[in-house]
DNA sequence: GTGAAAGCGCTAACAC
DNA sequence: GTGTTAGCGCTTTCAC
């Protein structure tokens, strides 16, 4: 064995690639990257060079060089609602086709918690800004307007964007499913939702639902309202309190597709007569609902492609071909499944 | 109005809030940095101009000069499987009160999308990577080694770790399961779960499972598998369709809770004795579970905790106060619920 | 096709 | 307490 003395391992450069394969700096990186001519022979070299050493180039460098940087930040509240992953699996398809990566942050809907992130994910010169949500507070706001990079607002167009925007109108969401509702003949609606102040896509959907309602003479009855612990589970215990408190309801809707699922399968165990006595709906088009006894109705809000169609125009205006701000307004659509429809169409 | 010609916006620097606040550059970074002794005066004016400025300060450069990065990967096969967004809660719970930042990678379960996951993470230099497995090609595993950065495997301890490991042993959590379905006396048990060879973890739970039935003489008399599509609609169907080829299965062991609670549904509407006439157990110890008609006998695998300690020891070896890498076993916890306990304990 | 020099926007180290 | 100098590891630009 040898027994040189082993000097403090340096983190790998270039320069090591440089030096192991006889080539110079700025050639390697024109291999590494794949740009400009280089020779077949110089390039195996650097290749091989580059291989064995297990070089893994050091983009922070790379980006404060070019004031280029691949990231995409994608900005969400949470991640325990299969909302926000889906949206991101829309993102992710169409990013994957480019040189672009989405980074995650969450901000837990709390808006000390979304500057927070903004400023970091921002301080990292991103490509591009992805941000579910049209309300943001003024701080938030200038950042982003301030930050010179194409920003996308997600899933909700009920208001001033930064810049662009894709998603559902959440108001229009509410008096869609309201005016199906009235349609079918209920009379008697109850609301059951999260106890979230802060999630203004479901207050504007409740506003949008409630406007309805009232331009018809009527009301929400009754409404019930949780936070925390097992949706599913609080879908059947709210569904339980307010059909005993309020048993004249003939309607019950929900604010996500979860605990409507929740109070579906109270109701089948109580063996209310569904949609006949009481219907149900509930929001978001969730897979899980092709799994029920019953198909709980909902309205799916396009969660797929607005994660593509945001991440398609960040790739747009990062590479030139799209400069103005878009406006994309996707069109909720209700699934009636077999809990809103008691007239045969 | 004022006309002067507008000088092409540049991305602002140091420089402009030292130009601005009349502060050398110095003096400005380390007020931003909180390093150092300033002047409460000094510091006064660097906050307001920065803040007047709207600056952001550009940690790409930050980084490079210090060579410090405050972002930890984290690499994990999906979104979509509620499971690693639950780990990664335990993660984010954890950094939130340090200074480090997850960033989230995702490989859809490809072993050369891990590659290429880990190559993009690690040309950021992060602080630590957390990585969902400890089966990885050699390629992934040299370039972690070669990182020489803190490397925390988790969710499986059955292997050779590249550095720290977290997690429960998938084995011990089949073996576990095992011994408490043939203690309750089952005897003709059948298996459900996804059609994916590369979920590790998944099939050395299997492993196990079937290993300690063959020391008991038995074996795992039929099988179901799956991909796609809604997991508890697909647990209904290969309920169904398992139990019209084998209908003298007495147990089913599904993979995941999800398509037990399809599964469980479908028995319970088919009025199946459970668990007297067939017993059910899923895995993970999902939420979901506590809102079923029965709660589904699972088996915790403590996705949280994994998350956390995997958090803690990255935070600890950046602040150097850990040096060791660190094993951790987690212990799987079966949840009996209401559908593998034939006898009163 | 290849190389040398300059500098991206910060911070470490040291001087004052 | 504050300022100066010299890089961090790349890429841009330009020369050859």
């Amino acid at each position: 064995m040898n027994d040189h003395p082993i000097p403090p391992r340096r983190p790998m450069t270039l320069r090591d690639v440089s030096e192991a394969s006889g080539v110079s700096e700025m050639t390697v990186s024109r291999v590494l990257r794949n740009r400009g001519d280089v020779s077949a022979a110089t390039r195996e070299r650097v290749l091989t060079a580059a291989k064995e050493l297990g070089y893994v180039p050091n983009k922070i460098a790379g980006a404060l060089a070019s004031s280029r940087v691949n990231l995409v930040a994608v900005i969400i509240p949470s991640l325990s609602n299969m909302v926000f992953p889906e949206v991101l699996s829309g993102i992710t398809d169409v990013l994957d086709q480019t040189h672009l990566q989405p980074v995650v942050g969450v901000t837990n809907y709390r808006p000390e918690r979304e500057e927070k992130v903004i400023y970091e994910m921002l301080s990292w010169r991103p490509s591009g800004v992805i941000i579910a949500g049209i309300e943001h507070n003024d701080t938030c706001r200038r950042m982003l307007r301030a930050a010179d990079v194409p920003v996308v607002e997600i899933m909700d167009v009920d208001g001033e964007p930064v810049d662009s925007v894709v998603g559902i109108s959440q108001r229009r969401a509410g008096r869609l499913m309201a005016e199906a509702i009235l349609k079918q003949g209920f009379e008697q609606i109850g609301f059951l939702g999260t106890q979230m102040p802060l999630d203004h896509r479901a207050r504007k959907r409740f506003e949008g639902f409630t406007d309805t309602l009232a331009k018809a003479g009527r009301e929400v009855v009754d409404q019930e309202f949780y936070s925390g612990g097992s949706a599913l589970k609080k879908g059947r215990e709210m569904t339980r309190t307010i059909l005993e408190r309020s048993p004249d309801l003939d309607f019950l809707y929900y604010s996500n597709d979860m605990i409507g699922a929740g109070g579906l399968l109270w109701c089948l165990e109580q063996g209310i007569e569904i949609p006949q006595r009481l219907g149900l709906a509930g929001f978001n088009g969730t897979e899980l609902l092709d799994g029920l006894p019953r198909k709980l109705a909902t309205m799916d809000a396009g969660r797929l492609a607005t994660g593509r169609e945001a991440a398609k125009i960040i790739a747009a205006r990062a590479d030139g071909s799209l400069t103005e701000p878009r406006r994309l307004e996707i069109e909720p659509k209700i699934e009636f499944g077999d809990t809103l429809r008691r007239y045969k169409p």
